[in-house]
DNA sequence: AAACTTATAGTACTTTTTACTTTAAGAAAA
DNA sequence: TTTTCTTAAAGTAAAAAGTACTATAAGTTT
């Protein structure tokens, strides 16, 4: 006989007991997206365990129990590419019943935006292999990876229409068309370049900095930062940023 | 001592035993909004139970053993409006460590556009008391509900911009001032008469009907509805609504 | 029938977007 | 050192979209 408890919110109609309802499993799943040589990479582990021994898989792990999800999420991303202060952004959270083999794991899903050129990801005990794929040569994911990584990817690609994010993907100076060359990656589309070029300097979010490319077999050119501060500040106004 | 378990995906460097990690309670908050009288409202219950009892909050509910997210969302809402087919939406998850009194609780915000004139909601035994509330007048609300109701809050009137969620608060058949004040309220914004309309025409997804309101003071307008198929249609070549 | 209210159509103007051309600046080859 | 090549960067014109406002139509109420 289960007897009335103190509910959370309300039981409903059945009256299980409290303890009956903490018996789910939390996890975190990172999509971390990268760019280089003008495509959309992402970054997936093989795994070292069962269940899906060997098949790759976004990287991710269980919450601990007194871990904030954004705490977790953040964990994974150092330990994975031992970068700090990475972009990182929750955009769903994945719960069938059966998505999970072992039990009721619930899964909240990040996506994360890094420079790729500065780091190297490594391999550990809990994965054979670290590698970045192509967007569009993915190979077969383990759980519902596969719904989780579109999700994601969908998730980023609106979310860059309206929010300076594609920035988090480039070197701190950047050359405009590199800065085209991400957003064309991420949205799979052409940009006409002089007119791409008007409608970024038109924001005036990015700074140009004195000084120029090098080891270019052309004229070299300038290089730009992105004036977060700017960003920031202007945010608050409700200026809102559209590509 | 623990011994080296099954880890889901790796347990990191801490070797848990897998059951220390099945200890996370599960919740859907719905964040029901309504449209009425020019103005947006929020749908809110007053707690018959501890914690937070008598306090104002967002209706929600523990999830189910077996029971996947969306479907404890959709519970909540037929319980709760005793509505079928209601548009809801998942916007976010909250996991702060000391979010919940009782223990570790996540919870999965949804929210959910109904119309107003279908439906009275009645209150039950784990609520005293259900209320629309303006939302600009809002009362104190127990657990994190406040951040949650106001993340809900700009989620939608993100969404609203690029897609056709809007006639969700009216009824079938609505004249396109209607339609305008549904967009004035969510938006808090004004927009010209005349242009409004034209813009809305141009987007041919709303069919006029043979028919004009009744019971006005004046010059009746012309009744539409939304062509939800015509949208899902498009929407397949990516053809976006913008406002 | 006159006055009033809102629907609905139309018009002129401004701003933004798009497509394309021209010139500039440096690197490499002849 | 001159020519050629490549990309940077500025400019221009046409088209489209957005904005502000006016005028007329079609009902209801007095």
């Amino acid at each position: 006989m289960h007897k009335k408890n103190p509910d959370i919110y309300f039981l409903s109609e059945n009256n299980l007991p409290f303890s009956d309802f903490l018996h789910f499993g939390m996890s975190t799943d990172c999509v971390i997206f990268g760019y280089k040589d003008k495509s959309l990479r992402v970054l997936l582990i093989q795994r070292g365990a069962e269940p899906y021994l060997d098949n790759w898989a976004i990287p991710g792990d269980l919450v601990y129990p007194e871990e904030d999800l954004d705490s977790s999420a953040d964990r994974i991303l150092q330990h994975l590419t031992g970068l700090e202060n990475i972009y990182f952004e929750q955009f769903h959270t994945f719960g069938r019943v059966d998505r999970h083999p072992v039990g009721r794991v619930i899964t909240v899903g990040y996506y994360s935006l890094v420079r790729t050129d500065n780091h190297k990801p490594v391999a550990s005990t809990w994965a054979k292999e670290v590698k970045w794929f192509d967007i569009n040569e993915l190979p077969p994911l383990g759980f519902d990876h596969e719904e989780i990584l579109q999700k994601a990817l969908a998730n980023l690609r609106k979310k860059v229409r309206t929010e300076p994010i594609g920035f988090e993907l480039l070197p701190e100076k950047f050359t405009l068309l590199e800065l085209q060359g991400v957003y064309e990656a991420l949205l799979n589309m052409r940009f006409d370049k002089p007119n791409f070029r008007k409608k970024i300097l038109s924001m005036d979010l990015v700074t140009p900095l004195n000084e120029v490319e090098s080891n270019v077999a052309h004229r070299p050119a300038k290089l730009f930062n992105f004036d977060k501060e700017r960003y920031d500040a202007r945010k608050k106004n409700e200026i809102s940023f559209e590509l």
